[in-house]
RNA sequence: CGGGGCGUAGCUCAGCCUGGUAGAGCUCCGGCUUCGGGAGCCGGAUGUCGCAGGUUCGAAUCCUGUCGCCCCGACCA
C-alpha cells in the first residue's frame, strides 16, 4: 500500500475527549473516529488491524472444529421472553418496535438466537457436540460507555456456543475454548493471563476470563508463581499471611473523636496503624432489610462475596439518611456493638485483638474491642477483597497481584438456556434431553484497545508484528532513493502487509507519524543509503537502528520475524 | 440514574465575569526557501459561537429551557 493513496488521518495533538492511552492513540493514528457516544467507526488503518485480530480467532476457532455463522443483530422480543431475559436484562438491552409495533432488541449477546437455531434442527445425540460462532458486531446500551473503543456500546465480539450431550462433553467443550484461547492471544502477541472468574448476569457457575495485562486495566487479578493458581479479584479468596500474635484483651474503651470519619482519619487522630481500625458499612438487601458489614480499616469489603451469601437477593449500600435512621449515627461512627440488625463481620477480625470500632454515636469510637466478648456477629465469613500479604488459597505461597484488561470470556452455562427454551435433543437411551452448554466470549474490538494499552511509548503505540495493520514500512528521505525504494517496496510486499510512505513530507513528519501508527519495522533509505547502499532498519520496538545491503533485507526481516518478542 | 465539568474554525483552546467588528496556534490550500525527528517566510480558505426561546437599541457573553459530549460511581467482551 501506497501512503498517498491511503487514508491515516493522524492527529498532532489529543483530542480532548479521550482519556485513556489507547483511545487516545487509536484516535491520533487514525485509526478510528467517534460518530456518537460509544460508537466508533474504523477507518482503514484500524479495520486492518482488527482485520488482523479477526484472522487470527477465525483461524483457532476453525481448527478447534468450532463453525462459523452470522447471527442477525435484530432480534425479536419472543425469544428473549422465553428465557425471561426480556424483563431481566434491564436498560443494557436497547429496545425497540418495528413499523407493525413487534418489540425487537438490538443483540447484547446471542444466546437465544444461537439456542433457537440448534432446537430447530439439532435433533439426536449423534450431532453432538456442536460448537458455533461468530464474528459481529454487538449493541450494548451501557450505562456510561468510555475509554473509546474499550468499552463502546457497539463492538466487535467473537461469540461462540456450545452443545453437548452431557457433562462430559461439556468439560470437554470448555477445555478445548481454553486452550484455544490460549493460542488466539497468544497468536495475537499479547501478555496474558487466564484466571479463574466471576459468572455474572449470563450464569452457569464455572467460567475463566482471560486478560491482557496492563497497567491501566480495570481488573486486578491475583496469582501464585507457585502453583499457577489465578483468579480475579472479585473471587480470590481471602487467606491472611499475617499471624495475630497474642495480647490479652483490654478493657472496652469509649473515646471522643471529634470529627474523625474515615479509617485513615480514625488512625491517625488515635495514633493506631489503619489496621486496627473497623470499618463498618451498612447495607440495604432487597429494599428491606438492613445489614451491616464489619471489616478490617486496610481491608476492603468484596461485593461479589457479598453477593454470593445474600443469594440472589439484590443490594447495595446504605445512603447517609438511612444510615442515621437505622444506627443512630453518622456513617463513620457505625460499629457493630449493640446493632439492631444482622452483623457480617469479615474472618480476619477472628483472634484480632483490640481494635477500634464506630460507637454508634457521632463523635466516638470504642477502643480495644474484640470479636466475642465485645460483640457478637451472626455471621463471620470472608468477605473482603484479597490484598498484598494474602497467600495462595491452593498452596499458601504469597499471592501476585497485577491488573488487566478482559478480553475474553468463557462460561460454563449448564441447561440455562436450553430447558427454558425447550432445546432438546434424543440422547442414546432413547430420552429427550435439554442440550448442555457453553459459551465463549472474545472482545476483538477491546483486543485491539487492550493491545495498545499493553503496547506503547511516549512517541505512540508499537504493534505487535502479528496483528499490526502493516508490518513493514518503507520510507526515502531524498527523490533519488524512491526508485529503489519503490523496488523493495514490491518485493517485501509479496511476503509481508507493507506500506511504502511516498509522501512529499518532510522526514520529521514522516517518522513522528511512523512512530504513531506503531509499524514493527521501518525500513528507512537515507544517509547511509548515500553513503555505501546500506539500507538502515529500524525496530519501533527497541528504537535499534541496523543497517543492510539491499540482498540481506529479506533475511534480515525473516530473521526479525521468527525471532520477535 | 446520581454527582462534577464542557460545548466558539478540521484539531487544541482563548474570548464570557464586566454585552458593542469572532480570535490564536496547529491543520488545510497556493508560492518561495528548507529537507534525519511534527521547518521558515509570504499569501489564502475555514465558523448557523450546540440548539430554541427570552432580556436588550445590541447577546458567543446575561436569563430560561433543551440537546450533545467528557469525567467520578453501579455493568461487562
Amino acid at each position: 500500500m501506497r501512503w498517498s493513496k491511503f487514508f491515516i488521518p493522524t492527529l498532532r495533538e489529543d483530542p480532548s475527549e479521550a482519556e485513556v492511552i489507547s483511545h487516545k492513540l487509536l484516535l491520533r493514528a487514525g485509526m478510528i473516529r467517534k460518530l456518537a457516544s460509544g460508537i466508533y467507526n474504523f477507518l482503514p488503518l484500524g479495520f486492518r488491524a482488527l482485520k488482523k485480530i479477526e484472522n487470527i480467532v477465525r483461524q483457532e476457532m476453525d481448527s478447534a472444529g468450532a463453525l462459523e455463522i452470522l447471527m442477525p443483530l435484530v432480534q425479536p422480543a419472543e425469544l428473549w421472553q422465553e428465557t425471561g431475559r426480556w424483563n431481566d436484562y434491564g436498560k443494557e438491552l436497547l429496545r425497540f418496535k418495528d413499523r407493525k409495533d413487534h418489540d425487537f432488541c438490538l443483540g447484547p449477546t446471542h444466546e437465544e438466537v444461537v439456542t433457537d437455531i440448534v432446537r430447530r434442527d439439532v435433533k439426536s445425540y449423534k450431532d453432538l457436540p456442536l460448537i458455533l460462532y461468530q464474528i459481529a458486531v454487538k449493541f450494548r446500551d451501557e450505562i456510561r460507555p468510555r475509554f473509546g473503543i474499550m468499552r463502546a456500546r457497539e463492538f466487535i465480539m467473537k461469540d461462540a456456543y456450545s452443545f453437548d450431550a452431557d457433562w462430559d462433553g461439556l468439560d470437554k467443550s470448555y477445555q478445548l475454548m481454553y486452550e484455544t484461547y490460549q493460542k488466539i492471544f497468544s497468536n495475537c502477541g499479547l501478555k496474558f493471563k487466564a484466571v479463574e472468574a466471576h459468572t455474572g448476569a449470563i450464569g452457569g457457575d464455572v467460567s475463566h476470563e482471560f486478560m491482557v495485562l496492563a497497567e491501566t486495566g480495570e481488573d486486578v487479578l491475583a496469582f501464585c508463581e507457585k502453583c499457577g493458581y489465578a483468579s480475579n479479584i472479585e473471587l480470590t479468596p481471602a487467606v491472611s499471611g499475617e499471624k495475630y500474635s497474642f495480647e490479652s484483651e483490654k478493657p472496652l474503651e469509649k473515646v471522643y473523636t471529634p470529627g474523625v470519619r474515615t479509617a485513615q482519619e480514625v488512625a491517625e487522630f488515635l495514633g493506631l496503624p489503619v489496621s486496627k481500625i473497623t470499618k463498618t458499612l451498612i447495607y440495604i438487601l432487597n429494599e428491606e432489610e438492613a445489614v451491616a458489614v464489619c471489616v478490617r480499616g486496610d481491608h476492603e469489603v468484596n461485593e461479589v462475596k457479598l453477593e454470593k451469601l445474600f443469594s440472589g437477593k439484590s443490594f447495595r449500600m446504605a445512603n447517609e439518611e438511612e444510615v442515621r435512621k437505622i444506627v443512630g449515627a453518622s456513617p463513620g461512627f457505625i460499629g457493630p456493638k449493640n446493632l439492631k440488625i444482622k452483623v457480617i463481620a469479615d474472618k480476619a477480625l477472628e483472634g484480632y485483638p483490640n481494635f477500634v470500632i464506630g460507637a454508634n454515636e457521632d463523635d466516638y469510637h470504642y477502643i480495644n474491642a474484640n470479636l466475642g466478648s465485645t460483640f457478637k456477629p451472626d455471621l463471620v465469613a470472608d468477605i473482603r477483597k484479597a490484598t498484598e500479604g494474602d497467600l495462595c488459597p491452593k498452596c499458601g505461597e504469597p499471592l501476585q497481584f497485577t491488573r488487566g484488561i478482559e478480553v475474553g470470556h468463557i462460561f460454563k452455562l449448564g441447561t440455562k438456556y436450553s430447558e427454558s427454551m425447550k432445546a432438546t435433543f434424543l440422547d442414546k437411551d432413547g430420552k429427550m434431553k435439554p442440550f448442555i452448554m457453553g459459551c465463549y466470549g472474545i472482545g476483538v474490538s477491546r483486543v485491539l484497545a487492550a493491545t495498545i494499552e499493553q503496547n506503547h511509548d511516549e512517541n505512540g503505540i508499537i504493534f505487535p508484528w502479528q496483528i499490526a495493520p502493516f508490518q513493514i514500512a518503507v520510507l526515502y528521505l531524498k527523490e533519488d532513493f524512491k526508485e529503489n525504494a519503490e523496488k523493495v517496496y514490491k518485493r517485501l510486499s509479496q511476503r509481508w502487509d507493507v506500506i511504502l510512505d511516498d509522501r512529499a513530507e518532510r522526514p520529521g513528519v514522516k517518522f513522528k507519524d511512523l512512530d504513531l501508527i506503531g509499524i514493527p519495522v521501518q525500513v528507512i533509505f537515507g544517509k547511509n543509503y548515500e553513503k555505501n547502499r546500506k539500507i538502515e532498519v529500524k525496530i519501533r520496538k527497541t528504537g535499534e537502528r541496523k543497517y543492510v545491503s539491499p540482498e540481506e533485507l529479506e533475511n534480515f526481516i525473516n530473521r526479525f520475524e521468527n525471532e520477535k518478542d
